[in-house]
DNA sequence: TAAAGATACGGAACGTTGTTCCGCTTGGCA
DNA sequence: TGCCAAGCGGAACAACGTTCCGTATCTTTA
């Protein structure tokens, strides 16, 4: 959360003039051929695009996750901060939960295998698990802790269990045209209804 | 395509006693694995679990996908045969329904990794992938059907989605004790349900 | 039973991945 | 200008799926 930011002050700080250059290089070399050819291309691939080699890329990105996250970094920040303004302005507790998870369905459906890596068992990738986690997880819990109180879903699903469920179900959800991803996204969330407090 | 078959007349040719010995090892040895590493357990400690080479293994099992297929194969005729039967003997459509999806979910998180390899989109598993679908979402069609003929669901969901779906979340479900699959899976089944039955 | 031919086997070898390592290059500073 | 650590490129390594082919074994036939 510091060795980025320059916002303030201006110095080159530690890192070489060149380094940084690599650094940003590599960030839109990953972005584009992840849009070309999904979160799972090889590594070769983003380097090549880079014009760098294979030791500059781990230099900077020790794994790739780290480079997936450095890449959506923004998107999930964005996604994050979006939950409180949502349950302020939507009619109620439940339809702000709903836009929030339509919001964060069209950013995994728009990740070519960014889903099926999330949910990957693969020990690489359990700080990409981790910050999306960290990071998304409150916000639903808030969402779902609001509609419960309020009475419209039932109040027994844990936050986690429902990210988790919404990510799978975005698994594969581009190249099977038969699959419609949001459509049982909308189910699920449909399940959370309270059947209706008599 | 002609001298491999001889429907007509004769017999098939048999094959070699070893061959067919071999084969039997290899189903047992890959059950084995599969339980013990789960389904994307690496084809080689298959080969070494059944005291085979490589070769064999590929001339019987063109690919992993045959392999899991033909091992889970009496498994997955059962589901597909337990529909009718779930049918006539639950008191609803919609409960035949729900049951029938238990015994799917019930298959898939107990055969660690085989939801992730139904779902992936590797083209290695087509096969596999092909053989579910074919098997399995005609029955799930029926069940469907019925439910929404006597108007307990809503009539615009498709087997094949639901089945996709179903899959998904039951991706991961095992290694990670904070998720449990069989919960999401109810919230989908639920959330099928008609808002107003008339 | 023995030879011939078909069949099947073992495992080395190949191609593709992620990741590490190390000798060389180069930017930043005195 | 010259030093030297930060940084770089890409070869090298390990793990995987898959293919290939020389060899061994089974089956058939004389």
């Amino acid at each position: 959360m510091n060795d980025s930011d320059e916002g303030a002050g201006r110095t080159a700080r530690s890192k070489r003039a060149d380094a940084r250059r690599n650094e940003e290089t590599l960030l839109e070399a990953a972005a584009a051929v992840f849009v070309a050819s999904g979160v799972e291309a090889p590594v070769r691939d983003i380097a090549a695009k880079a014009g760098v080699g294979m030791g500059t890329i781990y230099r900077h990105f020790p794994t790739r996750a780290d480079l997936i996250i450095a890449v959506y970094r923004h998107q999930v920040e964005a996604l994050a901060e979006a939950g409180p303004g949502l349950l302020a302005t939507s009619p109620t507790p439940h339809a702000a939960l709903g836009r929030w998870i339509d919001l964060f369905v069209d950013f995994l459906v728009t990740k070519h295998g960014l889903a099926a890596v999330l949910r990957s068992d693969d020990a690489g990738f359990d700080t990409l698990h981790a910050y999306f986690i960290d990071r998304l997880v409150p916000v639903c819990a808030q969402l779902l802790e609001a509609a419960a109180d309020a009475g419209e879903i039932r109040s027994d699903v844990d936050a986690y269990g429902l990210m988790r469920g919404v990510g799978n179900l975005c698994i594969g959800a581009d190249h099977d045209p038969r699959y419609d991803a949001r459509r049982m996204v909308e189910l699920l969330v449909a399940g959370l209804r309270q059947s209706r407090p008599t």
